[in-house]
This record gives structure tokens, C-alpha cells and sequence, in this order.
DNA sequence: TCCGCACTTTACGTTAACGTAAACTTGGCG
DNA sequence: CGCCAAGTTTACGTTAACGTAAAGTGCGGA
């Protein structure tokens, strides 16, 4: 996997709630902000996972749209698929309209998620786990190879 | 996604030192041990990921198959591509034959690794962070609705 | 005015990770 | 013996998530 550069990387500040704020981005400056290219943010539009402004048939994003693009790279990344993505992210804007009947499927959808976190959580504590035994049989090989070699 | 039974969540045992320790199973019984499909395991043997036993014609899998498809399904929930789990794997058991050189390089790809498995933990710590304030506003709204009703 | 660059749409191509169907063998059992 | 369930190979199909190429639009600068 390629290295990220901006956005990629995790910044301390928590929410973005006062980030650089600019005002909007054209496509191309998103997909370099991202490392993404242009054809992949269309097709996240495509997918409903963004819906830029337009001037013209030019598409212009604002801070919204470039949220909604860090939380899709960011769930990707997970292994959730863009329908899976798709459906969170729905649930994060669209819920003024909200009856107490749709508020109430949110909150279990919400909770579901919250329990497939928790569940990779786990595979990543395990992973991690087989990576330390790995490591230390790897390095205890080295200690026997230096041994011989010394003596 | 659809919920596992079996092997598929982990069990409080660590490393599976002292497990059922089944002598062998058919490629049918794993299949159901781990909720895939028969063509599944086939496909994970033919990208190289598992290498079972041969009686006739006939698969024979046995614990260490069936810890390397433990692996493979666990990196599949991470996001991992086959190709990188391999890589992964065969670092698992490849070692005995290893000379310094190969040992470092071992060591670089375990690094990699970690590092990335630690951007994952903060990709999910961010997505919770995320989960949480979407239920916040969620039950917040609810309150509201709430209120609205009884005044 | 013309250039070039960044943007656009349309459409076909590609890769990973299996699904599905067909046709064949094989071991147990009534 | 006959048959069924569970295994096998071979091969083509499918879906998600883009890549890539072609052809057109819009605009700020020399």
C-alpha cells in the first residue's frame, strides 16, 4: 500500500471543527489532497457517496463533500464496501426529517456497527498477537545464527 | 455480513496451544467449521494459502490448515488483499531454512505490518469517535420529539 | 485568437474473489 | 449390486471498484 501524505494520516485535531476551512476545492485538488484519483471521486458521486455542487458541468466541493470523501477512505481501509459506507454516511446527514421510527432503525444500525467494530478490534489485537510470536521466533533464529557464528 | 458460529469469533484460548486438536478434517467439515464455501477453501489452496494433505484425490486438512484459514478469514475482515495474507503466512512457516538476510528482511515486512495494523486501530478509533456522535445527535432529536410529544 | 490545461461524459477494459454448472470418481450401506 | 452423498476437476459467469481511452467543453494567458 502506497504512502499517504495530507489527509491520509490521522491529524491530532479531533472533529475538523476548525480546520484550514477553505472555502471549496476542484477535483483535482481533492484527489491530490486524498491520493486518489479524479475517476475514483466521480465514482464515489455515482455511488451516492458525494454529491458536489456544480457550476456549469463543473464539480465544486466543500468542506462537507471532503468529510464525506475522508470517512469513505477511512472505511475502505476498514474493508467495508461502498454500499456498507454508503449506508453510514446517510445516516450522518440525513436526519432532521428523522420520525421516531426511522431514528430508532438508526440507532440500531448504529449499534451493529458498533459491534462490527468491536469485532475487528479483536482481529486486529490477535493479529498484532501472531505478529509478536512471529517476530520473536524470528529474532530467537538470529540469536542461535549469531551464537554459531561466534563461536 | 453474515454471522459466524463457530471459529469465526474468537475464543478466549490465546494461541490455540491446548484446542479440540482434531487429527483431520474434510474439506466439508471446515467449510462449516468456518461458514465458507468448499470453493472458497479451494480457491485459498490454489492462491497458495493452504496446502493440505493428498489421500487419492482427496483433501485432508489438518490444525495447521486449518489455523492458516483462521488467518487468511481474519485478514480478509482487515481488509487485506489474499496476496498480502499470503505474503504473511509464508513468513509464518517458511522460517526454519532462514539465512540473516532473509531473517532481516522478515523483520522490515513484520515492521510494515505493524504499522500498519496501528493505522487501522486509528481508523477505528476515529470511526467510533464518528458512531458517537451520530448517536448523540440521533438521541438528542429523539428528546426532542419526546418533549414535543408530552407538552 | 489560439493554446493548453483542467475539467467533463461515455464507454469499454481489468482485477480480485469467488459463484455456479457440468461431468466425473469414490466410499459406505441397505 | 446399486446408489447416494460428498468429494473432485474444468471452465465459464459475476460483482465491486475502479482504470483507461476517446472525444468534447470552458477559460485564463501570450
Amino acid at each position: 500500500m502506497p504512502k499517504p501524505r495530507q489527509e491520509a494520516m490521522a491529524s491530532p485535531s479531533a472533529t475538523g471543527a476548525l480546520k484550514p476551512q477553505r472555502r471549496s476545492y476542484s477535483i483535482g485538488e481533492l484527489s491530490r489532497l486524498f491520493e486518489v484519483t479524479p475517476r475514483t471521486i466521480r465514482f464515489y458521486e455515482q455511488e451516492g457517496l458525494l454529491a458536489p455542487e456544480r457550476r456549469g458541468q463543473t464539480r465544486i466541493y466543500h468542506e462537507k463533500d471532503r468529510v464525506r470523501l475522508k470517512l469513505t477512505l477511512r472505511g475502505k481501509r476498514l474493508g467495508f464496501t461502498l454500499a456498507e459506507i454508503r449506508e453510514v454516511i446517510e445516516l450522518y446527514d440525513a436526519m432532521p426529517d428523522g420520525n421516531a421510527r426511522q431514528l430508532q432503525r438508526m440507532l440500531e444500525i448504529l449499534s451493529a456497527k458498533r459491534a462490527e467494530m468491536q469485532a475487528r478490534l479483536e482481529d486486529i489485537r490477535l493479529m498484532q498477537q501472531e505478529l509478536d510470536e512471529v517476530e520473536n521466533r524470528c529474532r530467537s533464529v538470529l540469536e542461535q545464527l549469531d551464537r554459531r557464528d561466534v563461536t
